[in-house]
DNA sequence: AGTCTGTTATAATATAGGTATAACAAACGA
DNA sequence: TCGTTTGTTATACCTATATTATAACAGACT
């Protein structure tokens, strides 16, 4: 478990948790039925409460990510659900390409770093 | 200024007018030079508090969209700085990019996200 | 029996978001 | 010149969120 924490970020610790484990599983680190430390021992080992490391397995639970077992804690669970994914990823999309668009980015700049993008995955991958 | 705000939203009313004053710019609805309404008018015709409306218009210079200038209140004035944009846009990608990734959506798929996308601008700036 | 699990509760603190009121100097229009 | 509008700044208040801290609970494992 490499999970890297900016304490000097502006993001929320448990999104930045949350962030980093669904990279984590795109890139194939994590992978279904993998098991993700407990919420005592991650806090212990990034050095935070265990509360916040609980609300990120809570929201990755609720994103369907996860399925948080008793037995065997945070269980790597992906429940598919297509056209809600769409929609979230066109609405967030909107934005992040308005503000390239802004500033000069063309279309195809962007096309050519999602292509970028998922070379890094599969470079990670390894 | 047809700006829709959803006080329903979990998202920042402060954040909601930042972006859409940024999709405003990308479809070229707001052109370069074009003058904001002023804090306490645009806050009124929202029907929300002049602070509010001036955290956004702080955002936005921050972030070089606009201009604030006493005389002409917030002018659109973009601010380019490729290297600073992309390096930013890549990090919101990644995060979005892994999500759809987890949940099957594929590379293809993604790139024809970004092409209706840029369907929908042009077809809001006739 | 003892330990570890997620879960839940409660409390405290800090920060962020939003509203409300008020004042200021600069600029504008009449 | 006078009154108005501009962005800006300050203060105060309320609410919600984020984070930490302790503590307890029942279920499961060794």
């Amino acid at each position: 478990m490499y999970i890297e924490i900016d304490f000097n970020s502006d993001e929320a610790l448990y999104l930045q948790l949350c962030n980093q484990i669904i990279m984590g599983i795109a890139t194939d680190r994590f992978r279904e039925g993998d098991s993700l430390p407990s919420v005592r021992q991650l806090a212990d080992a990034i050095g935070i409460n265990m509360h916040t490391v609980n609300k990120a397995y809570t929201v990755l639970k609720q994103e369907g990510y996860v399925k948080v077992d008793r037995r065997k804690g945070a269980v790597i669970a992906v429940d598919i659900d297509r056209l809600r994914t769409l929609d979230g990823l066109k609405k967030e999309l909107q934005v992040i390409l308005a503000k390239g668009s802004c500033k000069n980015i063309t279309k195809d700049e962007i096309h050519e770093l999602i292509e970028e993008i998922y070379e890094d995955y599969t470079r990670e991958r390894i």
